[in-house]
DNA sequence: CGCGAGCTTGACGTTGTTCAACTAGAGTGG
DNA sequence: CCACTCTAGTTGAACAACGTCAAGCTCGCG
């Protein structure tokens, strides 16, 4: 990790909302954001760790994952550059619910989080983004509750695929977890992460080659992850 | 279903946050209640339907559930009088992500989500009321993510007569839920809940007489839910 | 070349679901 | 009042799904 403070939003490549609405509001100066840089497998953020400030991802990808208590993890989010982290403080988590990790090197920054509530609170727009952006996120979470317990896994793994090919923005992409990861995704073993994906190679449903994954058959998977 | 429009908040047993927020901002008329009746079992909204207003409990239990692909349900909460159904939409989600049933005759009242969405935009202190209410309710179901997939049926089955106890707020109370409704809320079969209930019966942790049950070592009860 | 991390495969055991049968109590109609 | 039925609860046995353990493989790197 390494902090970089003075730093200013209008040489940031990403225009974060958080920037643009206070730079409207003539608030650009309570933001006081620090950029932070983390290595590959350095934790963002630790649950149960207090909320301090709000980080966004400039670069890179991380994982948003939660322990409990036979140190098994589930990963909820693969998040990605223009991704907020902390955000929950504002509806009344003093703590972290969940833990990040880079999973490659992350360029980010964090932006105090007095300004953003004073933001949320005045400006309506801004409310409504974050409001939704939240409530998304709880429907996600749901629908992962549902799917960990009704679905196989063959299912869960078809669903993880199809998460990440929007994640990524291509059906054709290359990993940046590893296979044990993977199954933390679908809250499954490494091995039979490894053995739906080897099956699914072998119906010609998917292709892979390492890391590198191409969907061939993205209605055969829709349709195996929806067959609970 | 009995609907019952033109009711006044003033005449109303349970003085909800609504109703006192709202006439401390002078703006009560806007809430146009109606007092809705159901009897028990019957649908109060349903998974994937449109919110259009909010409902206060001000009488009876219903549970809040989700239903996967193979009809076979998770109950997230159990609701209580002064509890709020469909404030989701506050945070962007259009329709209903969960079902709630009576488990008992239920008395409600459904108020004009317009109104409180302007009471809410308006009114500091409200709106970090429902938003920490919010983020309390998302703490809960990772929680139940955590626990469904790392814990054995013993510790979800603990957890959930852990959880009953505060909803009743009594170490000895009376269901409202089946022996199958307790599994939906440990998402496990019935049969399982009923042995584990047996099994912790003869280990003198809890007394079953029908559903009138008793917490006798919530010390154990503890130790077992949070044993994975 | 050897080491280690990530990946893969097979064998086995455990957990929890499902099916089936049985019991008890409540409600119903002759 | 008694049979009948229906629901809720209970118990046992068989089965399937998944996790775990163990072993081997591959590839990159020192």
């Amino acid at each position: 990790m390494r902090i970089e403070k003075n730093v200013k939003c209008e040489d940031c490549p990403l225009k974060c909302d958080i920037y643009l609405t206070s730079r409207e509001m003539g608030m650009e100066s309570m933001l006081n954001p620090a950029y932070v840089y983390y290595k590959k497998f350095e934790t963002i953020c630790r649950q149960g760790g207090k909320i301090d400030n709000s980080t966004v991802i400039l670069k890179g990808n991380a994982k948003m994952f939660v322990s409990g208590h036979c140190s098994r993890n589930i990963i909820l989010n693969i998040l990605i550059p223009s991704n907020y982290i902390g955000l929950v403080s504002l509806y009344g988590l003093p703590d972290y619910p969940y833990s990040v990790a880079a999973l490659e090197d992350c360029h980010t920054c964090q932006i105090n989080n007095d300004a953003i509530e004073q933001i949320y609170q005045k400006n309506e727009h801004f409310m409504k983004l974050l409001n939704h952006s939240f409530g998304h996120s709880v429907s996600n979470i749901i629908d992962k509750l549902i799917s960990l317990n009704q679905k196989h896994i063959r299912g869960r793994v078809a669903e993880s695929l199809l998460y990440l090919s929007k994640v990524y923005d291509s059906e054709c992409f290359k990993l940046t977890i590893t296979r044990r990861e993977l199954g933390e995704l679908s809250a499954i073993s490494e091995e039979n992460t490894v053995r739906v994906l080897t099956d699914f190679k072998n119906e010609n449903i998917i292709n892979i080659d390492g890391r590198e994954i191409e969907l061939v058959d993205i209605e055969a998977l829709s349709r195996i992850s929806l067959n609970c």
